[in-house]
RNA sequence: GCGGGUGUAGCUCAGUUGGUUAGAGCGCUGGCCUGUCACGCCAGAGGCCGCGGGUUCAAGUCCCGUCACUCGCGCCA
C-alpha cells in the first residue's frame, strides 16, 4: 500500500465498499460524539468522512488532533445506511472506518480558520495566504485561473499563434508608468528595468519574421493599487500579429474572448462581432471610455436645450463654453425630492459642482430647473430624451471633460440605484478611434494620448495636414462590464511617420533615436505592418470568477501598499549587498513634527 | 500625496443619550454524549476597546492627532 494514499478524498464511492484504502489530507472538521467520532478529511480534490468509535485503537489520537493538521488515515470503505447518506458530498454514500491513524504535521493555534466561508481581514489573509488558499472559494478561483490560462493557450495555438518568452531584465522606457528598477553590479550607476509589458519585444518579434506571437506575459508597473489593479505585477495575454489590419486583430481575438467566456460561464455573453464604439461616442453616451453596457441608460447632450434659456445658471455656463449632459432616470420621477437631493449631495461629495434634475410626476415636470426653463424647451427636452410621464432626468453641466465624467458616474449610480443593471451577463464592446494626441492644460502641450507607437489613421498625410487633436489612431480597447480588459493598436512601423508623430508631441529626432534606438533601427531593416493587443489575464479571471477584487484570483498578491506581508517584501538588505551594486540608501526627509509650545 | 470607510477576545461581530464588573457566535480548555455532516449539552479560560493626547466627576462611546487595513481620486504609454 502506498505510504500516503491509495485514493484522493473525492474518489471513493459505493463501488469501493469493503476496500482497504489509505487517504491523506487535512482535518477539515471533527464531530466528536464522545464514543463516536467523525473526521472530515480534505485534500485538493474533495472531502471524505472518516469515522471511528471508542473501541478503536486510534480513538485517543484522533480525538486529540486539531483542525488543519495533516494526517494519513488507513481503513475500510463502508456504505452508509440510507438515512445517513450525505447527498451534498460526492463521497457521501460511503465513509472510511479508521483502523490506523498517522499524524504527518500537527497544527497549533491558527491565525484564521479554514472551515466555513466567513470573511476575514485582508492583511491576515495575505499574511497567512497558505491558509486562505485552502478555503473552498479561493481554492476554486485559483483552479479556475489555471483552467482559463490553459484554455487561452489552446485557443491561441489552434489559431496558429506561437508562445515565446521575452526578457524580464530589460531597459527602462521613458514612456508610461513608473518602472521597477534593478541595479547593475557590472555597470555602476546603471539599471535594468522590469518590463511594463513586452511591448517593444513583441514588435521586434514581428520584425524578426515570426508571424503570430502570444505569451502569458508578466508585466511590472510601479503604480498604486485599485480593486481591479494589483500593485506591482500582473499578467497579460500579450498578442502581436504581422501583416494585419485592425479588423484582422479583432477577428483573431473576439472568438478567443467570446469562446473563453462561453466556456467558463453559463451567463449570456455578447455575440461576436462585439459592438464597436468610437471613443468620442463612448465619452458622449456613457461618459467614459470603458462603458458598462449592462446599464441601459444613455447620456444625451442637451446643451442646445439650455442655451440662452430661462435656467440662468446653465445658460451662463454655456456662454462660457460649457456643455450640459442629461442622464435619464426612467421611472424615478415619482420618487420623493430626497431621492434627487441625495444624488446632488453625492455629486458634491465626488468633488463636482452639483447635479441638476427634473422629475416628471404624472406628466408634470417638477424641480427648480423645470420651473425656469419654459414649456417649449421642456417639451423639446422630453422629446429628445424620450421621457415618459413619471421619469426623472439629471443634468451635468461644465467643461466637456468634466461634464462627461460626472454624467458617466451619475449614469452608473442611477443605473445601480434604480436596479437597471443586469449583473448576470457579460457585455463586451470595442472602443475604437482613440485620439492620437491630447492637450495637457497643465503643461499647455500636446502629448500622446495612448501608445506613441500606434499608427495614426491617415498616416503621414494626416500628421502633416490635420489638426493634431483631430487625428485618430488605430488604437482600441476591449471593455467588458465596465472593466478595461485590454488595449491594443496597429503599430507605426514606419520611421518617417514615427519621426513626424514624435515631432508633433514635442520630441526631437535625437530624443526618439536615443530612447527607442533598438526599435527604430529594426524598423529601418524591413518591418512588416503589424498590430496586436494585450488582454489582462487577472481581470478576465476576476470577471469569470465573479469576484469584485483582483486579489481574489491571484495566489500571492501584495497589499495596497505594495508589500508582501507573508514574505516580508520589500525588505532591507546588507550593506555588503548594496556596495556590490554601487548603491547607497538616502532616507527621505522625516516628516517634521508639529511644533509644540 | 488627497478624500471616504473600518479598527472591541485568536476569528466574525454587538455595545443605546458618555454612567455599575465590556457581551454573543465560532475557535480553544475541561466534562457529558454511538450517526453526525455548521452535531448537541454543561462549565471555563481568553480584552492596552489600534496607539497618543484632550474634554469630563466619569470615555469603547465626544474632540484632536497618529498608525494599520480597505475603497476611491491623483497615477496607470
Amino acid at each position: 500500500m502506498h505510504a500516503y494514499r491509495t485514493h484522493t478524498c473525492a474518489e471513493l464511492t459505493k463501488s469501493h465498499v469493503d476496500a482497504a484504502v489509505r487517504l491523506s489530507g487535512w482535518v477539515h472538521r471533527k464531530r466528536d460524539h464522545g464514543n463516536l467520532l467523525f473526521v472530515d478529511l480534505r485534500d485538493h480534490y474533495g472531502i471524505t468522512q472518516c469515522v471511528l468509535d471508542v473501541d478503536a485503537d486510534a480513538f485517543k489520537a484522533v480525538e486529540a488532533i486539531r483542525s488543519e493538521s495533516v494526517v494519513t488515515i488507513t481503513g475500510k470503505v463502508v456504505a452508509r445506511s440510507p438515512e445517513t447518506v450525505n447527498a451534498d458530498l460526492p463521497t457521501g454514500e460511503i465513509e472510511v472506518w479508521i483502523k490506523d491513524f498517522e499524524v504527518q504535521s500537527a497544527t497549533g493555534d491558527l491565525p484564521m480558520p479554514v472551515f466555513g466561508e466567513q470573511e476575514y481581514p485582508e492583511d491576515i489573509r495575505l499574511r497567512h495566504r497558505y491558509l486562505d488558499l485552502r478555503r473552498e472559494t479561493m481554492h476554486k478561483n485559483i483552479v479556475l485561473r489555471s483552467q482559463i490560462i490553459r484554455s487561452i493557450r489552446r485557443r491561441m495555438e489552434d489559431q496558429g499563434f506561437m508562445e515565446f518568452q521575452t526578457p524580464i531584465l530589460t531597459a527602462s522606457s521613458p514612456e508610461g508608468a513608473r518602472d521597477f528598477l534593478v541595479p547593475s553590479r557590472l555597470h555602476p550607476g546603471k539599471f535594468y528595468a522590469l518590463p511594463q509589458a513586452p511591448q517593444q519585444f513583441k514588435q521586434l518579434i514581428m520584425v524578426s519574421g515570426f508571424d503570430r506571437y502570444f505569451q502569458i506575459a508578466p508585466c511590472f508597473r510601479d503604480e498604486d493599487a485599485r480593486a481591479d489593479r494589483s500593485p506591482g505585477e500582473f499578467y497579460q495575454l500579450d498578442v502581436e500579429m504581422a501583416f494585419v489590419t485592425q479588423d484582422d486583430v479583432f477577428a483573431a481575438i473576439e472568438p478567443v474572448m467570446a469562446g473563453l467566456f462561453k466556456e467558463f460561464t453559463d451567463r449570456p455573453v455578447t455575440d461576436t462581432p462585439f459592438p464597436r464604439i468610437p471613443y468620442r461616442e463612448a465619452m458622449l453616451k456613457y461618459g467614459t471610455d470603458k462603458p458598462d453596457l449592462r446599464n441601459p441608460l444613455v447620456i444625451e447632450d442637451v446643451t442646445e436645450v439650455f442655451r440662452d434659456g430661462g435656467f440662468g445658471l446653465f445658460a451662463k455656463l454655456i456662454d462660457k463654453g460649457a456643455v450640459v449632459r442629461a442622464i435619464p432616470a426612467p421611472g424615478a420621477g415619482a420618487n420623493p425630492r430626497s431621492f434627487f437631493d441625495k444624488m446632488n449631495d453625492w455629486a458634491r461629495s465626488e468633488g463636482h459642482a452639483g447635479l441638476g434634475y427634473i422629475n416628471i410626476k404624472d406628466g408634470v415636470p417638477g424641480g427648480p430647473i423645470a420651473k425656469n426653463l419654459g414649456e417649449e424647451r421642456l417639451a423639446q427636452l422630453r422629446e429628445q430624451m424620450g421621457l415618459g410621464d413619471n421619469d426623472g432626468v439629471f443634468f451635468a453641466a461644465g467643461a466637456e471633460a468634466d461634464a462627461a465624467a460626472l454624467a458617466g458616474a451619475a449614469r452608473t449610480k442611477v443605473g445601480e440605484d434604480l436596479g437597471l443593471i443586469d449583473a448576470e451577463r457579460y457585455a463586451f464592446c470595442w472602443i475604437v478611434d482613440f485620439p492620437m494626441y491630447e492637450y495637457d492644460p497643465d503643461t499647455k502641450t500636446l502629448d500622446f494620448s495612448h501608445n506613441p507607437f500606434s499608427m495614426p489613421q491617415g498616416g503621414l498625410d494626416a500628421l502633416e495636414t490635420k489638426d493634431p487633436l483631430d487625428i485618430l489612431a488605430y488604437q482600441y480597447d476591449i471593455v467588458c462590464n465596465g472593466i478595461e480588459l485590454s488595449s491594443g493598436a496597429i503599430r507605426n512601423h514606419r520611421p518617417d511617420i514615427m519621426y513626424k508623430a514624435f515631432e508633433i508631441a514635442g520630441y526631437s529626432p535625437e530624443v526618439l533615436e536615443e530612447r527607442f534606438s533598438g526599435m527604430l533601427n529594426a524598423f529601418k531593416c524591413g518591418a512588416p505592418p503589424h498590430g496586436g493587443i494585450a488582454p489582462g489575464v487577472d481581470r478576465i479571471v476576476m470577471l469569470l470568477a465573479d469576484e469584485p477584487n483582483i486579489r481574489e484570483v491571484i495566489l500571492f498578491p501584495m497589499n495596497q501598499r505594495a508589500e508582501d506581508l507573508m514574505m516580508g517584501a520589500p525588505n532591507t538588505v546588507d550593506l555588503k549587498h548594496l556596495r556590490e551594486l554601487h548603491i547607497r540608501v538616502v532616507e527621505p526627509p522625516k516628516k517634521t513634527a508639529a511644533p509644540s509650545e
